[in-house]
DNA sequence: CGGGCTCGTCAAGGCCGCGTCAAGATCGCC
DNA sequence: GGCGATCTTGACGCGGCCTTGACGAGCCCG
């Protein structure tokens, strides 16, 4: 049991491919990280500079931040400051000063955790899971999408309609998953396809035209015009809320 | 301008007097955490030992514990899970030893930070506050949840119905506590073995059913129709209060 | 105008998953 | 070493879910 405590928690991320944004003007080390925590089923994106950096960080959504303080264009303690302005994703700064000044700036100013290079891999990828996993509850409670019609909560995997829960099944349920998860975005039928049915299906469509009738079914007001489930004809499907 | 910055967040914790629990061996330790701690407006409570950490872990509710590992009585490691068995309050390892896998153990275990001594005051001191701020809204949750039927305490780990506490076997417990903390939300057959089993099991789905039936059994008012361990056919389970 | 394609609908059948029960294996305590 | 509690494992029946096929309607294009 105790052996198998570590070899546990480090297999894998908790939820499904968290993703990371790494900041840091060496491109050595960014290609280094990112290889690390690709293999490590982590998705992960790359910036050279602060702004970038600001930017990824409101386009991708980031779960975490891994933070350089040496940037080119900006001093990294006003990019944590432009990121604690409106989230609070976990930052892990990296840093090769020593000084408990920094440390001590860094903190303060927002920052999660602090590690100095040269840092050992492994410990490095504990404090990253560490931040996830702590910051995971609160990610989660973002996830609920609402209609006029109905309400779809993609943590708790539950659907309502007129305050009552409405039941549905692993596959309605993934396939709902997948348009909303998409929400206003066109998701192609191969595409829900292998989703939902796995890489060996393509061709199926009917099992899209069963499962999409029984999905207005029980959440359109109207199933016979759908305002939410929309079809687009020839391509695929799209949820629009 | 660094200067300033630095003076201005150091002042004060955030929140009004936050509480710390200090756990060491050493008195003489503790004795120098506690000083300067209170002269920084914490509350601070001082445990020599593991078991006296969880009994006031437990008792003061503080908002965020330094533990260190070496405790006479039992491994660090235990005493932080037996800490997150009802509890997210954030904990600071501190420790001696310097090897990547004792930091990793300990952070996989569920620690926040892992702080190696000697270490800095000032640092230590951000790290706190860092961990503090990080867990203020968070700390929202729940030890008692009650149904209609029947009580669950995570902190006690005990089950009450009908005023009588109810005996659970262990894996029972496990299997609840993992549903209630998760409450409201859907947990899959597959996290469930996960976490109760071990990341080996994946598949016997039929341990769940088993113990699923014992728990309606003992805490459900009728097992062949229940309203709070509900089955999601084909996903997984979820504890409804 | 008609043919072909795609989409929506419905119903039936097979199969899988869940609940239940009970017996065997294992663990821990005295 | 024995005993009780707990965990594991297997068998069985049933309900529900997935699959599949047939049919009609709408649309585009020839």
């Amino acid at each position: 049991m105790t052996g198998s405590r570590a070899a546990a928690a480090q297999q894998e991320p908790a939820g499904r491919m968290p993703r990371v944004l790494v900041v840091d003007d060496e491109p050595q080390l960014v290609r280094a990280l990112t290889i690390n925590l690709r293999a490590r089923k982590y998705r992960v994106d790359g910036a050279h500079d602060g702004a970038t950096a600001l930017q990824l960080a409101a386009a991708r959504r980031p779960d975490v931040i891994v933070l350089d303080l040496g940037l080119p264009d900006m001093d990294g303690i006003e990019v944590i400051e432009g990121l604690r302005g409106w989230t609070r994703v976990p930052i892990i700064v990296l840093s090769a000063r020593h000084t408990s000044d920094e440390k001590v700036d860094a903190l303060d100013a927002g920052a999660d955790d602090y590690v100095t290079k040269p840092f050992g891999m492994d410990e490095f990828l504990a404090r990253l899971r560490a931040a996830v996993r702590r910051a995971a509850p609160a990610d989660a409670e973002e996830l609920v999408v609402r209609t006029d019609t109905f309400t779809v909560d993609l943590a708790a995997k539950k659907v309502g309609r007129d305050g009552a829960d409405v039941r549905l099944t692993p596959t309605e349920w993934h396939v709902l998953e997948v348009l909303v998860r998409n929400a206003g975005r066109l998701v192609t039928q191969v595409q829900l396809l292998h989703e939902v049915w796995g890489p060996a299906y393509g061709t199926e469509t009917n099992y899209l035209r069963v499962y999409m009738a029984q999905l207005r079914r029980k959440l359109e007001r109207d199933p016979a015009y759908p305002r939410h489930l929309i079809t687009e004809p020839g391509m695929g499907y799209r949820f629009e809320r």
